[in-house]
DNA sequence: CTAAAATCTCAACCTTGGTTGAGGTCAACG
DNA sequence: CGTTGACCTCAACCAAGGTTGAGATTTTAG
């Protein structure tokens, strides 16, 4: 007969173990939960325990960062998730279709601005009012003050 | 007769000229030039003044800024610019050339992430290995440490 | 039991691309 | 000559997205 003995199951993932499945950091991981996007549950010794949906988050803010979405909007996407269930795949369907359209937009605006540049090329009127790369109207203009642009500075 | 009267036409551009032509703050001229992307010489009041291809040179920087390029590397080719002469409409071309391949990359990769994206909505796969969202190769896996990316997160 | 490995918190630091403000000149108009 | 306005320098600050490190605790392996 085998002894029964005590074996630890521990309940949830340890943020090693997220850091390691999800590839991100464990100091992102910290970072992460202050931003308040992603949450865990202590253990007896204060240590972050995650549910396994942890995973898919973590997977669904990497690619929407992939896409240009910046944290505090994938933050605020998430928070739309029900909770108390898990996400299922409808929910997350909900927010990929609202973060594809907004890729979409930035490659057509990319791809705007490349046809541009192709036609600009050696034709050197960078400078002249006449030229469409200069005055792309929605970018210069807005150029004095308020808040800075980044993110490779397509100001979405 | 005319009197001939000692009028000051000042040589170059003043620095409150070169900013309301080219549409970027005074502080963003003078942050550029301490980057070295642009160039001045100094009046007798230590004012600073600009030769009328620093509007080019500006519109240049921002264009290369719309596509993505950091500034250190729209610094670096600009210092490939022959340096005497002012640049020649083939110069120019050299370099929208360059960054048009670069655009055309950073397109393609989020046109990538779009298609993969559109297919992924409503899957649910995200978090399985088989997704493609999951595992692009060259986001992941350098996970851990390194400098940071940024821009968009599509580190190029 | 003990030592090593994993985690914790909290604050400081990093890079990119700038902006803001204080305190001091310079130029131009009347 | 005075007083605006334009300009100077230099340091501090901002936002995003994290990383690094110190010092304390907890968990796990031998």
């Amino acid at each position: 007969m085998m002894k029964s003995e005590k074996i630890r199951v521990p309940q949830g993932l340890g943020v090693g173990q997220v850091a390691e499945r999800s590839g991100v950091a464990i100091s992102t991981l910290h970072f992460y939960e202050e931003e308040g996007l992603i949450e865990s549950w202590r253990n007896g010794g204060n240590h972050r325990r995650y549910s396994r949906d942890v995973l898919r988050r973590i997977a669904v803010i990497r690619v929407a960062q992939r896409a240009g979405v910046p944290l505090k909007e994938i933050a605020g996407a998430l928070k739309t998730l029900p909770q108390g269930r898990t996400p299922n795949a409808k929910d997350w369907a909900r927010l990929s279709a609202v973060w594809k359209a907004e890729l979409d937009a930035r490659i057509e605006m990319l791809t705007r601005l490349r046809d541009e540049l192709s036609g600009c090329i050696g034709c050197g009127c960078l400078s002249l009012k006449a030229c469409p790369l200069r005055n792309p109207g929605d970018q210069m203009g807005t150029g004095g003050s308020g808040p800075v642009l980044l993110s490779g500075g397509d100001g979405r």
